[in-house]
RNA sequence: GGAGGGGUACCCAAGCGGUCAACGGGAGCAGACUGUAAAUCUGCCGGCUCAGCCUUCGGAGGUUCGAAUCCUUCCCCCUCCA
């Protein structure tokens, strides 16, 4: 893997990495295809909107299909047919978000599966193991992304043992091939992020990430966090912000030096009828756009936009048509792409004051535009 | 003509003397989703001067302290037999 850097503005920065599977252009965002596949979107679909690289997840893919079938395929490009770079989560998400059912040891992770009830081990070996078997162009360790609140201990607790199994996972970790990502844990408290991002530096990754962030704290202990963080990693490494976020949280975090996203919003809240357009969201299924002639956006240029109404695309939404998934998945990925494609040309150009200034303009006059 | 069954809020549908403004669904309206157990979930959904009141369960009348629930009668639907 190779990261390198060709402009920067204030601590924001536009680069290019060099992928098994091809390149990234930086700041990027990745759509999360978890099971793998970005859902409603087929590879061709994902490309053309512009999408470098995308996310799989190992626990999920570790239950279903199982290993057997992905190593069949020799991986998970062949598998999904995206031959595009691939970052896998390694089940450290699964810890938070399925912590009803989960026990926790140094030695790692016992879940009860959500698909059959069986239990199921993951261990920062097994999880670089399976990652590599997938044959992810990067691969992130097993971490604990620590629940919010937590107690200072709490944090503290679950940081040391994100930090054991990222050592561990540095050590399982065999193959060329693939890059590997640390993550910094250490909850909502400076110091331990600090210590946390330092003590991974000495481990030494491919690239950092931050988890643990977007887990319902408020916008602004998030960016103290990104903070406290960020300077503590090496600048000429990617730096990658996990599960974040809504267009004005990539916006915040671009400018604080944050070079990789991923978030499910774009493409989960397209399914629900959460339209993104550059004056804020529409919810398709107001009865206000029932009559809606108009696009989206009309100054978009997605697949979607280009052809149907607001009032089309309410119909299909509700009606539970399955089009309408996929062209609200269209639009709101190629919305997604186009903002970091524009960020990407305001820190080259220098303008990336100018260009958050005028992001939020939009949208504070956004509601009766929308309309 | 004869014998049965039924008419409940926008729709379907429970209730069968009080705890019923009336179970459930659906539709409708609004909201939420941040390394996806999510094409999911939540709230509202007769009216009002809203911790109370008013008008509702085909129509009219009656029994009862009290009825959507019992009785009488009328109207309308459906099934079977002639």
């Amino acid at each position: 893997m190779q990261f390198k850097i060709h402009a920067t503005d204030g601590n924001a920065r536009v680069g290019h990495l060099s992928l098994r599977h091809g390149n990234v252009d930086t700041p990027t965002f990745m759509p999360v295809g978890t099971y793998g596949t970005v859902k409603a979107m087929t590879p061709e679909e994902l490309r053309d909107v512009g999408a470098q690289i995308v996310l799989g997840n190992t626990f999920h893919l570790m239950l279903r299909p199982g290993m057997e079938v992905i190593h069949q395929h020799r991986g998970l490009h062949n598998f999904m047919q995206w031959q595009g770079p691939i970052l896998t989560d390694s089940g450290g998400y699964q810890v938070f978000s399925l912590a009803k059912m989960r026990k926790m040891t140094i030695a790692g992770v016992t879940f009860q599966s959500p698909v059959d009830g069986a239990k199921v081990f993951l261990s920062p070996e097994l999880a670089i193991e399976i990652q590599q078997q997938l044959a992810a162009d990067i691969c992130m360790v097993l971490d604990e992304c620590t629940s919010y609140p937590a107690t200072y201990h709490q944090a503290q607790a679950s940081m040391r043992l994100s930090l054991n199994w990222a050592r561990r996972c540095k050590d399982a970790h065999n193959s060329r091939k693939s890059a590997l990502f640390g993550i910094v844990q250490g909850g909502m408290y400076a110091n331990l992020r600090k210590q946390c991002a330092s003590e991974l530096v000495d481990i030494g990754f491919d690239g950092y990430a931050i988890g643990g962030l977007s887990v319902g704290e408020q916008p602004r202990e998030r960016t103290a966090m990104l903070k406290a963080s960020i300077p503590c990693l090496p600048r000429e490494k990617p730096c990658y912000l996990m599960g974040v976020g809504k267009p004005e949280d990539i916006i915040e975090a671009v400018q604080q030096g944050v070079d990789m996203f991923d978030c499910v919003i774009p493409t989960r809240n397209a399914r629900t009828g959460f339209l993104y357009t550059r004056y804020g969201l529409l919810r398709i299924r107001n009865n206000r756009y029932k009559e809606d002639t108009r696009p989206i956006d009309e100054n978009c240029a997605c697949y979607t936009c280009q052809r149907y109404s607001r009032s089309y695309l309410r119909h299909l939404d509700k009606c539970g048509e399955i089009l309408g998934i996929r062209l609200n998945t269209i639009h709101n990925l190629y919305y997604y792409q186009t903002l970091m494609q524009e960020l990407r040309k305001a820190i080259s150009g220098g303008k990336l004051t100018e260009y958050c200034r005028d992001f939020y303009h939009l949208r504070s006059h956004a509601a009766a535009t929308v309309a």
